[in-house]
DNA sequence: CCATGTGAAAACTTTCACAGCG
DNA sequence: CGCTGTGAAAGTTTTCACATGG
């Protein structure tokens, strides 16, 4: 049976896969691929076969047995899931600093539909300036802006201490969905989707990760000169 | 029983929720919070104060029955596990860009202990120039420069065309751990750690969260519409 | 014969329920 | 009496194994 995507609940590995496989996917058309494994895919992304086509399968079936999946057409079908075509999505930033500004200036988003339309900012002498030739405006116009501009996604690139009340004035806007980069734990009403990147935790992440390797690295060595000894 | 970290495999999700802890609990102490329980650490971050509990069982007994956790002596345990105090992280970025200055701007990455001391790229303009008081080098300095300061992080923020010439590099630097912000998938050796952010990712992830969360609503005000229509 | 698509098993994660301690 | 710490249950995700179709 063919399962039709948007009304059961896709985990949220699921749909972070599907985004790196929808890179990959990209990535393989320009190196002029026209088709490809799970087995390929998987390898590219790091993830095991099944997964890939386990993945797939909650969305449709994409594939040909015997041959694998054509690489137009499967990037065709991921990118639909992922709304291209249906629309593009208006995006706002609020926040220009060094971040906000390099997050506007990523031509990476841009290419898969989004548009930043507006900026906004706190700081006077920011405001009326252009960046990347998006235009900044005062916090205070947020409001107005985002419902006359009908902007689907808010970008919070301000310090913590001003995060949540940027993301009630980005709710109460009405905004479809918000990205959060502010290092800041943030409650929103549940039917707007919010996605928290916080830079400075991946860091802290790394670092754990870092030790943990070198202390398995370590124990192994135990082992080995352990065994040596009883040689 | 006690258990002692480090050995045994730590789940990727109870990493990330202990960082978001230690987020909340530095929050918390510059509040003037003294002590909380794992129902608050919970509702702050969006999680179960049962996950709370088991996640910090994890890694040893921290809290007083009848009373809940004391905040600093929990803070200090957290920043332990993340390895601070262990060794200052010394971090080398890589790619100049927009992204990489915001990069090496950032407070918070230098409050948790981790120090950029020095930047690579491969544009004769930047090579000699300062960035955030950081100096800027050749790529071709990069394993010389690596191996003399004894640099741990390396911070990929690079083209995607690059990202994986640039990973080799920094691996056969003897790097420990690899933060990618490039949106290409990459292959290290498992010593390695490697995390990577795509911002790309994280735009696609939230559009299809805003579409789901939209259809739901939709199919519930068709059923609150067919309800009162049999009144 | 090859690689997909998919039920079912295995592995893992979260929640539950409550014993135990301050 | 309240809240932690923790085995065990429930729930979820991943892997396995193989039927199915080009």
């Amino acid at each position: 049976m063919v399962k039709k995507y948007g009304l059961e609940d896709v985990s949220k590995a699921t749909v972070s896969r599907m985004a790196t496989y929808l890179r990959c996917l990209t990535y393989l058309e320009q190196q002029g691929a026209s088709t490809l494994s799970s087995r390929e895919l998987a390898s590219l992304t790091g993830v095991s076969a099944e997964q890939v086509r386990q993945d797939l399968s909650v969305f449709g079936r994409f594939g040909k047995r015997g041959t694998g999946y054509d690489v137009a057409h499967l990037k065709t079908e991921v990118e639909a899931i992922f709304g291209r075509g249906v629309e593009r999505w208006k995006c706002c930033i609020v926040g220009v600093g060094s971040l906000g500004t390099a997050l506007m200036s990523s031509r990476m988003v841009q290419k898969w539909g989004f548009r930043y339309v507006a900026a906004f900012d706190r700081d006077p002498r920011k405001i009326g300036t252009h960046v990347e030739r998006i235009p900044v405006y005062s916090i205070d116009e947020l409001k107005t802006i985002v419902r006359r501009e009908h902007i689907a996604i808010g970008v919070i690139a301000v310090p913590a201490s001003s995060a949540r009340n940027v993301a009630r004035i980005l709710c109460e806007a009405g905004i479809r969905g918000i990205l959060n980069f502010a290092p800041q734990s943030i409650k929103v009403p549940e039917k707007v989707p919010m996605l928290s990147v916080d830079l400075s935790q991946e860091f802290l992440k790394l670092s754990f990760y870092i030790q943990s390797a070198e202390q398995r690295a370590r124990e192994e060595q135990i082992q080995i000169d352990a065994a040596s000894h009883n040689e």
